[in-house]
DNA sequence: CGCCCGGCTTGATCCAGATCAAGGATGCCG
DNA sequence: CGGCATCCTTGATCTGGATCAAGCCGGGCG
């Protein structure tokens, strides 16, 4: 895909019908696309935070807590808006982890567009609400969850959001990311994970073939799983 | 303090200076005052997302995860904004923990804002982005971080951000927040927040005189059990 | 086709923090 | 000023998930 059709396909999904002509001329001026091989990592300035629109591929943005430790925040997928912050008390990245096509937009794109295009701040804003609102619902299951209930929460998360990938009868997904992304977006261990896995597997509320593909079998059952808050002071 | 009053603190504290009169008075009609006491909840229209500003006192924003669980998502003091997220998946309230004093402002006032005062807009959207920051990094440290780290982080926190109500020689704060309030917020039960702060005490980095009076000894020494990455994955 | 390497699974053990269970301080109100 | 409800501290025990330690698959390549 190329630029023209990476914006315009971020345009047909995220900007409001409103906007004139000439605010969508000017961000797309600033934007540019980028093409990540699987496991590649975006360079930003980064003294400015960008949002990054995912036009195909998926993707995870992490914080390097320290040297080689890191804390997944995100993943985004096809379609998704990603906000990625200026470097402050951490240094995010976004990586790839299958290839993908970006979108990159400086944060401030949205900011000093002509007056006329306050609709375009509104979108960045939006989206930033969005992923606020995110963020405290992932610092809630980080903080009262068990690991049963992190993993059922997470693998009904990524269910949703894949939906698309799932054409009728085709049943099952192909996860992204591997055990230990998953475990470090959770705030668990490899282990730990990979025995929820065979646990939820053994339950029957889910099917796994080889490494990657993942069916939802009971959604039902897996969000009985994921709604018990673990009993806490 | 009266609403003019509020609001002109308000108006110095966070309104950029470059905003049109129109733009301000347009805000300030939509604005309202709200006196609540200590433990009093803010009642708002949960339909839309507020900005809340606040005034004096010291309040809690909180998620009901389910009934008579809550998870707190942030701490806010004298002069901070806060974000209040519409009803989503969890519902969230901000309660005050002292007596405090509110600006409620509707989310949508600075987005329905004349397209002059893009500049409005733009406040909202970088106190977004603030939030954001702050959420994710409470998100790593809830996923990555031991008890001890954790209430480390937290006291340094508190201990800046209530650097104003230390005056020159009197080195000590009033925690606003009872120890069940901080586990809550930790991630923690109330009994292991409590044995951290006598452990924390016995390293004589911290000094404590009652339930609420906390003196940071020292904060070099604090910073270091704070900052050590509990070992994983 | 079989070897090898990286990621996954499974098992055994350990430990930080939860849970259970008493007391002890604090501060409010009559 | 004394009683009482609340919140806090401390101790003993339990447990979920981390850590340590083997194997096991699957897929790429000689």
């Amino acid at each position: 895909m190329n630029f023209p059709d990476l914006f315009d396909r971020f345009a047909d999904r995220i900007l409001p019908a409103n906007l004139t002509d000439a605010a969508i001329l000017q961000l797309r001026h600033e934007a540019y696309a980028e093409d990540l091989p699987a496991g590649g990592r975006l360079h930003l300035d980064d003294d400015r935070s960008h949002f990054i629109f995912v036009g195909s591929g998926a993707t995870k943005l992490a914080a390097f807590v320290s040297t080689e430790r890191e804390q997944i925040v995100a993943f985004d997928f096809a379609g998704d808006i990603v906000h990625v912050p200026s470097r402050g008390r951490y240094n995010f990245a976004l990586t790839a982890l299958t290839p993908a096509e970006v979108l990159v937009m400086p944060a401030d794109s949205f900011l000093r567009t002509t007056p006329e295009s306050c609709a375009l701040l509104k979108v960045a804003s939006e989206e930033t609400a969005r992923a606020l609102s995110a963020s405290r619902e992932n610092a809630i299951t980080l903080g009262r969850r068990s690991a049963r209930e992190r993993l059922a929460c997470f693998l009904l998360d990524v269910w949703a959001r894949m939906a698309d990938q799932r054409k009728t009868g085709e049943e099952a997904i192909v996860l992204p990311m591997s055990r230990g992304e998953i475990a470090e977006s959770l705030g668990l261990t490899i282990e730990t994970v990979s025995r929820q896995f065979s646990e939820l597997r053994e339950l029957g509320l889910i099917e796994t073939c080889g490494r990657s593909l993942l069916r939802v079998v009971d959604p039902e059952g897996l969000s009985r799983c994921a709604g018990q808050v673990a009993a806490a002071a």
